[in-house]
DNA sequence: AGCACGCCGACT
DNA sequence: GTCGGCGTGCTC
């Protein structure tokens, strides 16, 4: 066709930058190819011809080989990919790695190795060949990069070509002195027949389709307006914000509108369902298969890579028209996306908290923009940024009141009668026992930490036959080890967070870098010490519900339950199924999953949420209650709530404990334009983190005098950003590597972005082993 | 990030 | 003398 070309292509690293290549043809964008990089080949995107060909000063390599046949990135999702790295300061190639299943950039390398006789002939003095093997293996090393071998080879030919004229390479190859191990391959995707029953786990009931499902008319309305203004023009209204009381009926709502959206372009339009990693369970995705019987890709993290190509090859051929996922499945290969629908909005895990820290929702709202797609983002408890989109009349706002069935919303009581087994002891350790040296004292059952009401009410539900909830905010059995010598909690030595109380008080853990230890062994390590065991976890609560209700059947499950793969889904359907009287657990249990008999929702321990040092610790407590309030009484029975806190009058309870989202909203939006803080201004996170805690301080003196350089030479930039730090964060130390952040905000989006890309410029090069981190839009400041 | 190169301490 | 420690620099 054409002649050689200048190809632009990203490749994976970090480096914000593209590498320009020659070929003898032109490479569509999004096509992948294999090229040389250094002293070794890697998978980079074409991104089509070089803007200025004949330019560059460098000597182009040329692109070793095209992967695909056709583009794997469609122009939008390259644009897309672009408006990331931009907007999320992180490099291109990094980004389009992240949009493809994790095998689609593993390149086995190209390695030669000496063979036995190879190592032999290089220790002959005499040997040509032995010489040569010798000037590029060295003497102890049998394996090389391969570019590296053909380098050095044709190096030394180069220079002594009196001494290696007769040897090459091949030859070397050929008298079995070197043998290649290990050959270039990219993996293949293999793209196998789809089995719906590999995602769907249990009975195997077929159903045919489910019989249709009366709409309240407030649904008829939600589902009217978005199809009228958002599915069927050819420029839709861009993005709905769907406010639901839980138990609304969203789910019929998204289905509805999944039915009409298919039916646009010629009937081959697509949809996009987005829901948080924990609610992607089969009992989920079950009620889209129903209506849209095998016509739906799903994809999970638990899910292989081969697996993942499958389904979202299907996306791409359209032999799937829905597509189930977490946040990465924004990035799916869709031909004709009409509809995104993105549920629960304000859930954290569309924030993706290490690497590329895109919001999956987000991405998905301009994603929509871009495909002329609609979006709807649904929540009972709308984020403030969705929130407060939708009052400035960039977002349309839906509402659905209501419950579907029309009951009301479960009642919600706070009880502060008893104040929590911690502060009795940790607080004032004076009115303690006299404590024996070197003792580790077993927790004290006499100090149960659930109140006699909840108890109460907890042994009434059993005693009606009902099932209850019991939601706990931290894992383990007691809190912490609590030194009485030193009055701080035992840490663990490799992250300055407190180790949790596992496991009948002998083993200690942390839940950041998972290291473990016990209670015997720190008191050997410190034999003038005494220790108690101070807080509860869910372990603890779940043993004083079991001891003041003995003829339960209770069952704790929390993400250290988790680690035992399909204990989940079968713990859920136990329960659905009434063998378990109630559940204690974490958050988890707070979303998604139906339980019609539930009635009894309990709420320990919200005080430690709301004391997070984090401006959303608000946000997430009131998220907390009304998620789980929702999961009380959804069937034909009445709900209630109870919620134990020290707080009582705290507005944020207050707030939650009428679940008048409008009224929280309000007043939360208010206190964060008050402080500054998102949505009225941006916010970008910057983290430094190294092992020498006096090279990472000295560093941040280093950045504290560019401050204060940068604030001499551009006044109005800084005056107009705030900048605080660098300081230390609320968790110093993770994983034996110390932490200093510096967090950027500003009302002004440009100036924020300016000051940053100045500073991230400045400190490209980083000493020792120091990493940075950039969090734009950060989820947490912890 | 890899990967290689190059320059200093501790060993056969 | 060599091995290999990790500081430094480059990747079209």
């Amino acid at each position: 066709m054409s002649g050689p070309v200048e190809i632009e292509v990203a490749v994976p690293t970090p480096l914000a930058q593209t590498f320009t290549y020659t070929f003898d043809s032109e490479i569509a964008p999004g096509t992948r190819v294999l090229v040389p990089f250094g002293p070794r080949k890697i998978v980079g995107v074409s991104l089509g011809a070089a803007h200025a060909p004949g330019t560059s000063t460098y000597a182009l390599k040329p692109v070793h080989s095209v992967i695909d046949s056709a583009p794997v990135y469609s122009p939008v999702l390259i644009e897309i990919a672009r408006w990331i790295s931009s907007y999320y300061m992180h490099p291109i190639g990094e980004v389009l790695r992240t949009m493809l299943p994790a095998s689609s950039t593993k390149v086995v390398k190209e390695v030669y190795e000496l063979s036995e006789t190879g190592a032999l002939e290089r220790s002959d003095a005499d040997s040509r060949a032995g010489q040569m093997l010798l000037a590029v293996f060295g003497k102890k090393k049998t394996e090389l990069v391969a570019m590296t071998v053909r380098r050095k080879v044709k190096k030394l030919r180069e220079e002594q070509p009196e001494l290696y004229d007769s040897i090459d390479l091949r030859s070397l190859v050929r008298s079995g002195y070197l043998g290649k191990s290990k050959g270039t391959t990219v993996k293949a995707r293999a793209v196998s027949g789809y089995d719906p029953n590999v995602f769907i786990s249990g009975t195997g009931e077929v159903q045919s389709e489910a019989r249709e499902v009366r709409l309240t008319e407030k649904q008829k309305d939600v589902i009217d307006t978005v199809i009228k203004d958002g599915i069927a023009p050819a420029v839709p209204e861009h993005v709905f914000l769907l406010h639901g009381v839980t138990g609304s009926g969203k789910t019929e709502v998204y289905i509805r509108l999944i039915q009409s959206a298919l039916l646009h372009s010629d009937g081959k339009g697509q949809a996009l369902v987005m829901v948080p990693e924990i609610s992607l369970t089969p009992q989920m995705t079950r009620v889209f298969e129903k209506r849209f019987p095998g016509k739906v890709a799903v994809v999970h993290s638990a899910m292989s890579d081969t697996d993942r190509w499958d389904q979202l090859s299907r996306v791409r051929s359209g032999d799937a028209v829905v597509l189930i996922g977490p946040r990465s499945a924004v990035f799916a290969p869709f031909q004709h996306l009409k509809l995104i629908l993105v549920d629960e909005e304000h859930d954290g895990s569309y924030k993706q908290s290490t690497g590329l820290t895109y919001n999956g929702r987000d991405v998905a709202v301009l994603r929509g923009r871009m495909e002329k797609a609609s979006v709807v983002l649904g929540s009972a408890t709308p984020s403030m940024e969705s929130y407060n989109n939708a009052l400035s009349g960039r977002y349309r706002l839906l509402e659905l009141p209501e419950r579907a069935t029309g009951r009301p919303l479960p009642e919600i009581e706070v009880i502060s009668a008893l104040k929590p087994f911690k502060s009795t002891v940790g607080a004032d350790q004076s009115k303690q026992p006299s404590f024996k040296k070197g003792d580790v004292l077993g927790e004290d059952n006499s100090e149960i930490p659930i109140d006699e009401s909840i108890v109460k009410a907890l042994r009434d539900n059993l005693e009606q036959g009902r099932q209850s909830i019991v939601l706990v905010n931290r894992r383990g059995y007691a809190y912490y080890l609590f030194s009485l010598e030193t009055k701080k909690a035992v840490q663990c030595p490799h992250c300055s967070i407190s180790m949790t109380l596992h496991a009948r008080s002998t083993k200690l853990r942390c839940h950041y870098c998972d290291y473990s230890t016990t209670s015997e062994k720190i008191m050997l390590d410190n034999p003038a010490d005494t220790f108690i065991s101070v807080g509860y976890g869910s372990q603890k609560a779940e043993d004083c519900i079991q001891q003041k209700l003995p003829n339960a059947r209770v069952v704790r499950l929390d993400s250290d339950i988790l680690a035992q793969r399909d204990l989940l889904p079968k713990t859920m359907t136990k329960f659905r199924d009434g063998e378990i009287d109630i559940l204690v657990g974490t958050q988890i249990l707070a979303k998604g999953h139906d339980f019609p008999n539930v009635t009894l929702i309990v709420i320990l321990e919200v005080d430690q949420l709301l004391g997070l040092p984090d401006f959303r610790a608000g946000e997430r407590t009131f998220q907390l209650v009304v998620q789980a309030a929702g999961r009380a009484g959804r069937a034909d029975l009445a709900g209630k709530v109870m919620i134990q806190s020290l707080r009582a009058g705290h507005p944020v309870v207050a707030a939650a404990v009428s679940q008048n989202f409008k009224e929280f909203a309000e007043r939360e939006l208010k206190f964060r334009r008050v402080q500054d803080y998102p949505p009225f201004h941006r916010m970008i996170a910057i983290e430094f983190n190294g092992t020498d805690k006096a090279k990472l301080q000295q560093f941040c003196q280093k950045m504290d005098s560019w401050f204060d350089q940068i604030a001499g030479l551009k006044p109005d930039l800084v005056k107009s950003v705030r900048v605080l730090g660098p300081a230390v964060p609320p968790i110093e130390t993770i994983r034996n590597r110390h932490r200093r952040s510096i967090i950027f905000s500003s009302a002004k989006n440009e100036a924020l972005r300016a000051l940053v890309g100045m500073f991230t410029q400045a400190f490209q090069k980083l000493p020792g082993d120091i990493r940075m981190r950039i969090d734009v839009d950060p989820q947490s400041l912890i």
